[in-house]
DNA sequence: CTTGAGCCTGTATCAACTACAGACCCTAGA
DNA sequence: TCTAGGGTCTGTAGTTGATACAGGCTCAAG
């Protein structure tokens, strides 16, 4: 399945131990087999995670996927309170860059002890 | 000096015990006196990490401030480099919050249980 | 004299994996 | 048949950047 999904063998046995993955069935010498479902579900949390949701996040995903009665109601909110989420980590990198891209431009770069960089850290 | 940083205290001990901060000096009872060269210090530290930057970055810059023959071009390769990391993780946040606002906007957000979030997870 | 606050050390916890160690097992080639 | 190499198994430790105790000492105010 690792090859499958492009996931990392680690990283599915994890999911199995913290139960995002099922305990798949065995073979007589303890080998994990999987079929089309697993690989799916994998799929699935393997989307998630590239989205950015956390696990916990992909837990309640994965909890209204198996619910049959889920509503759409219930996935949009997780959805939205992520991308509230998103949204304010771009507005934080976004000061950062211009901060940092300013002060960087100010350098001089040469072999001088002087730094913008350094003194804009040292200043309150 | 977490009061006058604003920093938490346990963080403080915790910079003391990576060696970020130095060891201060201890009063009798084995209390730590700080002065104002340590808060300074932290100030930077506070600084830096709020710009992004990893501890061990911090650590780099840190003894760049502390060696008098250091250069402008060295600390400037350290910001371009942290630079070019903030960017490349604006432009992640941005896809992914470009794909989660679209799929979001196609929920009918009723007691459905169809759901365009579950389907663009589903399928590949 | 007590009560509450502050400080001390040291260890455990969090997310989300990743990286071993040490033991099996299985297949292909000599 | 033997062996070399890969794969799998379990279980534990490490990563980053803190934070949260537990259990003990100290100190100032009332």
């Amino acid at each position: 399945m690792a090859r499958a999904t492009g996931c990392n063998l680690e990283t599915i046995r994890y999911y199995e131990k913290i139960g995002i993955m099922p305990d798949p069935p065995r073979s007589v010498k303890g080998y994990r087999s999987y079929d089309d479902a697993h690989v799916k579900r994998l799929n699935f949390v393997m989307r998630s995670r590239d989205l950015g949701f956390s696990l916990e996040e992909v837990r309640g995903l994965l909890g209204l996927v198996d619910d049959q009665s889920r509503t759409c109601a219930e996935v949009q909110v997780i959805a939205e309170d992520h991308l509230t989420d998103v949204r304010a980590k771009i507005a934080d990198l976004k000061r950062i860059e211009r901060v940092l891209s300013d002060t960087v431009a100010r350098c001089t770069g040469d072999a001088a002890p002087e730094c913008a960089v350094i003194d804009a850290l040292l200043e309150a």
